[in-house]
DNA sequence: GTTGAAACTTAGTTTCC
DNA sequence: GGAAACTAAGTTTCAAC
């Protein structure tokens, strides 16, 4: 794998905040002409050092409730956890899924429609699986921060 | 405000995905001209339905460690809360607040270099801050799923 | 091998119906 | 909303370092 100087750092972090800025505006950030600026952009998007560029949509489009489920899972066997975390990755309504140390081995963030619509994922998907032992849920009163932006330090 | 019809969603729901698609290429998905599909999508942008475009950086431009961090707060006074929560949002190292129903009140996701970086951020950011009772720290071992995009229906 | 400028191509915006 | 003219941005080429 390659690496990255000051200015693909410089870029990936200004990205991060706009993935939509333009080679020419960058340009007045990072110390390199527009097209050597549009050639690295292209080639971190080929290469996977960015992975996607997503448009982030208002909640407003809700109306969302939003639940973190901490998960305690039965580790007697590796295939039933995995085949709960392929399932739980494919369902649009899981933004999030992590592995952490402790008593709960995962928290999973689900958005759904309203309280109906969480009992009847959480029957389907937890209460009926044999990899989960038990699971707790708090649900989201209100977000004050969610973004996928790594901190990026200019080297 | 605003409400969105079917062709909106669909965008939307395109969009979260690859914001960088083009009129061109959604008109495939969206039964629409490339042209109505631009100006949907642009007034989307404009009026805050989509609140911003992101690129997504892969993971191993770290090492990173990350931590989820349960935080209890003492609810005495709101404005120490507000501060501590306005000292948080600004952090680069925090992906995430959450504030949930349930014995802590915060669930904050912190992104460091190491071990070093995390300690001296707990006891910065919240060991010696007045509005935090206690917290706990979960480290994340894998990230499984992580994204921002809501489940959005076709209405 | 990478930069920067110019020619070229593609996508977004504006205008009109 | 859709099509065409127009404008702006991305891509390719090439000379220089």
């Amino acid at each position: 794998m390659r690496d990255w100087d000051r200015y693909d750092r410089q870029l990936l972090a200004l990205l991060q905040e706009d993935a939509l800025r333009t080679a020419e505006d960058l340009a007045r950030d990072v110390a390199l002409s527009p097209s050597a600026i549009a050639r690295r952009v292209r080639r971190m998007r080929e290469d996977g050092t960015i992975v996607a560029d997503r448009a982030v949509v208002a909640e407003k489009i809700g109306p969302f409730l939003s639940a973190m489920v901490d998960v305690q899972l039965d580790r007697h066997a590796l295939e039933p956890v995995e085949q709960l975390l392929r399932k739980l990755e494919a369902r649009p309504e899981v933004q999030t899924i992590l592995e952490v140390a402790g008593p709960f081995d995962l928290l999973v963030l689900v958005v759904v429609a309203n309280m109906d619509a969480f009992n009847a994922f959480a029957d389907a998907m937890l209460g009926s699986d044999p990899a989960v032992r038990r699971y707790e849920t708090r649900f989201v009163k209100r977000r004050r921060k969610f973004t996928t932006a790594w901190p990026i330090s200019p080297v």
